[in-house]
DNA sequence: TGCAAATTTCATTTTTTTTTGAAATGTTTG
DNA sequence: CAAACATTTCAAAAAAAAATGAAATTTGCA
């Protein structure tokens, strides 16, 4: 606790913590929860290798959870004067970011969904297509993927963070 | 395809894999997807040995997945005459749906998160406490967890399905 | 009440996902 | 240009999650 660049250790345990759970509800794996939530709370920019070190992580976990964070846009990378590596940072507009997710992660899902209930429909027998049960269900369906693919990009947009 | 009460095979396929994504999306097992997907365009209310025998899965599963679907609502039991088991018949509000997932699934992550944050700020040191980039980003994680428990409940209801 | 059927639980096995580590590839600069 | 460093890739190992199956428990009916 004597340098000015000393971290604050229980800071970034505790941010570490959050942003791994937070990642963790997404479907991301640990390391890349550990990665954002190293970087969260880091003023200087860091190299790969320093994040492979600091989380005691594998520099092929650190290279693809990096991978994984800038397809998001969660991370950008800066230029540091007189060292070759890329340098890291958080990216910290979480809006931008959860609309990257759904776009990336859900938008894709609910596309091939309407071809499926497509399917579904041509599926019906004759007597089926009568059947008051399987019409209201199919509709239901049609409904939740519709307004899914409505809400969730709009929804990104509402948050004011 | 000649007795009344033949199932629509390519529906009832189709409708699985729909809720075995839709479910992986949401971090449930593809066994829970399984089932909802099976009961969801049954007419008739089916018995767990029923589930699990058409989805040839083990009753152990069948029971775990039914157990997780009845905590969320999304699937209930229904009495048969003359026969003692239970019978099972999909929930089919999705908005209900969502609502009781984010309440059992995500709130309390947003619970604990407070405390979190709360930690992260009584272990910044006096300089921290003066530095902008630390209140910046504490800032910036409370608003996501105000606005995630705000928001959110809100969201199911804002459905119109 | 006692027994048989139905369901739950949970230790073990299987499957899936994630991480590792080393080889391949790419990049910078002396 | 080459050699030193940096990054990516990917097969194999490790870890985590889910499914199985059998024992334990519960349920309801004879």
């Amino acid at each position: 606790m004597t340098s000015v660049s000393s971290t604050n250790q229980k800071l970034e345990l505790e941010s570490i913590d959050f942003f791994v759970r937070l990642m963790g509800i997404l479907g991301m794996p640990r390391s890349v929860g550990e990665i954002y939530g190293l970087l969260y709370f880091s003023e200087k920019p860091l190299s790969m290798n320093n994040i492979s070190s600091r989380l005691e992580i594998s520099i092929g976990s650190a290279s693809q959870g990096l991978k994984t964070l800038k397809s998001l846009k969660a991370v950008r990378s800066t230029y540091i004067a007189g060292d070759r590596r890329d340098h890291y940072l958080a990216e910290t507009e979480f809006r931008r970011l959860f609309s990257n997710f759904i776009k990336d992660e859900i938008m894709p899902h609910l596309e091939s969904a309407k071809d499926r209930i497509s399917r579904m429909e041509s599926s019906l027998s004759k007597d089926e297509q009568k059947d008051d049960f399987f019409l209201i269900r199919l509709e239901k369906l049609k409904k939740l993927t519709k307004t899914g693919s409505r809400l969730l990009p709009t929804l990104a947009g509402l948050l004011k963070l």
